[in-house]
RNA sequence: GGAGGGUUAGCCUAAUUGGUAAGGCGGCGGAUUUGAAAUCCGCUGGGCUCUGCCCUUGGGGGUUCGAGUCCCUCACCCUCCGCCA
């Protein structure tokens, strides 16, 4: 959620905001003759309100003196009959108000390229050399369900499609993966973890900026009210939700491993075969809650921890940054890391990092006191992936594949796994 | 699932039969002090067209001229019963 202000003072700002991104700017139009509306109303209220609280006192005196009221009583009844209306009408305009204020994406930072859609961003660094191989690379799903650790066929039988069952040294390398995100990112990197509630509410959903736009994205369960969370952020962005922080603990870095669930409601025929896209993966999630002025150094710290990760497990990989047209709707700017797949000859998201200022602040309403000038303030919050477990998974089955069917193991890895190579 | 008790500002706590939220702690600023403590004074929820006004007692709704207080409803917390890995 924006500043009120951007409709206010800063009205060709938030145009050009929308143009950019490739919005519909009529809703603008609409929000500001609501907002004037609501303004009258709210003046109108107050009279009436000033008007009743007077006079509702001369009441109390004159009945305390023993006089007769029923005359300035039976004015003051109208006055409330209309304040109620007042109030009816206030409540509906802000209603239609806030419905269209809650869709309104946050501004794209100034050094976020102009552009329509995915196939304008712009690749910032590569990182890493891909692999050479005197054979021709598999894709992941021949390799797994080779080495009998991935099986898509009985997933397929009790969940359905995008669904998959890990087995053996597979299950293994995936919570190998899951401990060394966190081991790394706790150890090293110096967020503090959590373990989150996967079910949050809908009050939740909205706090983190992911309804009402992505309703469809996300798994529901009607009997509770409860949504399934597609990403740790959701609940990491409710951590301290309508809380007035310390500016001395600023910043907060957490990290959480969850399970995510998506519906990939839009993407039918999409990325069907493999994991490459599923109803449920694994993630571990970053998040900050940093000062405005520090938010952008906050940011640059975050990249260069996934990237580090990455190096670590030595995956080449290169760092995109999404265009205007492709910015997701609550960051300012964003980041994916997309680590090559050499089965699939094509490269992965694996992680989005991005900072959202105070757009996700404001809706979760979290909040500090700037010691210098006493004013409460709305931090800045970051997320990002460090990392998503499926992708990097396929990415190391693809990369460390050998000739005779065997997936070497990543160094750093080893530890967790106990062996340095799977075998048939 | 059932019964009862709760929710007041950052925290803690008051408020006769319904009459328009009183205090304390902590924090910030100031006075005093060589400095600190102690003491004293002020500020310490949000909004607006800001000498002032309006809103704010968990959320929403109702009764009333007027609701922290009465009624309905929802959420959360506590105690007990039931169920349960």
């Amino acid at each position: 959620m924006l500043d009120i202000a951007y409709l206010r003072s800063k009205r060709e700002e938030l145009i050009e905001a929308l143009r950019k991104r490739g919005y519909d700017v009529s809703i603008v139009d609409k929000l500001v003759e609501l907002d004037e509306r609501r303004r009258k109303l709210v003046k109108e209220g107050d009279d009436l309100r000033k008007l009743r609280n007077e006079k509702s006192e001369e009441v109390a005196r004159i009945k305390k003196s023993g006089g007769d009221a029923s005359e300035l009583i039976a004015e003051l009844k109208k006055v409330s009959r209309r304040i109620k209306e007042v109030e009816d009408e206030q409540k509906k305009v802000e209603a239609e108000f806030r419905e269209l204020w809650l869709q309104i994406p946050n501004i794209p930072h100034e050094s976020v390229p102009l552009g329509k859609d995915e196939t304008e961003n712009v690749v910032v660094r590569y990182e890493g050399e891909k692999p050479e191989f005197s054979f021709e690379p598999k894709p992941h799903w021949d390799i797994g369900e080779a080495l009998g650790i991935i099986d898509f066929k009985t997933a397929g039988k009790m969940s359905g499609s995008r669904f998959f069952i890990l087995k053996g040294y597979g299950a293994l390398l995936e919570r190998a993966l899951i401990n060394f995100f966190l081991d790394i990112n706790t150890h090293k990197h110096g967020y503090f973890e959590v373990m989150p509630p996967v079910l949050v509410k809908e009050e939740a959903a909205y706090a983190s900026g992911h309804l009402p736009k992505f309703r469809e994205e996300m798994y529901y369960i009607d009997e509770d009210g409860l949504f399934l969370v597609p990403t740790a952020e959701m609940a990491l962005a409710n951590l301290h939700r309508d809380q007035i922080l310390d500016e001395s603990a600023l910043p907060l870095n957490y990290v959480a491993y969850t399970p995510c669930f998506r519906r990939e409601a839009g993407s039918y025929g999409k990325d069907v075969r493999g994991m490459i896209r599923v109803h449920q993966f694994n993630k571990v999630e970053l998040f900050k809650y940093t000062k405005p002025e520090n938010s952008y150094k906050e940011l640059e710290n975050m990249l260069e921890n996934v990237g580090h990760i990455l190096k670590l497990l030595k995956l080449p990989y290169r760092v995109v940054q999404l265009c205007t047209g492709d910015l997701g709707f609550a960051a300012s700017v964003t980041y994916d890391f997309e680590v090559w797949a050499p089965g699939l000859g094509r490269w992965l998201e694996v992680s989005s990092v991005s900072n959202t200022e105070d757009f996700q602040a404001r809706r979760a309403n979290v909040r500090f006191r700037r010691k210098s000038t006493g004013k409460l303030e709305f931090v800045h919050t970051l997320n990002g992936s460090g990392l998503a477990t499926p992708r990097v998974f396929i990415a190391i089955l693809e990369n460390y594949q050998q000739e005779d069917g065997s997936v070497v193991i990543p160094e750093v890895l080893r530890p967790y796994m106990g062996i340095d190579v799977i075998k048939a």
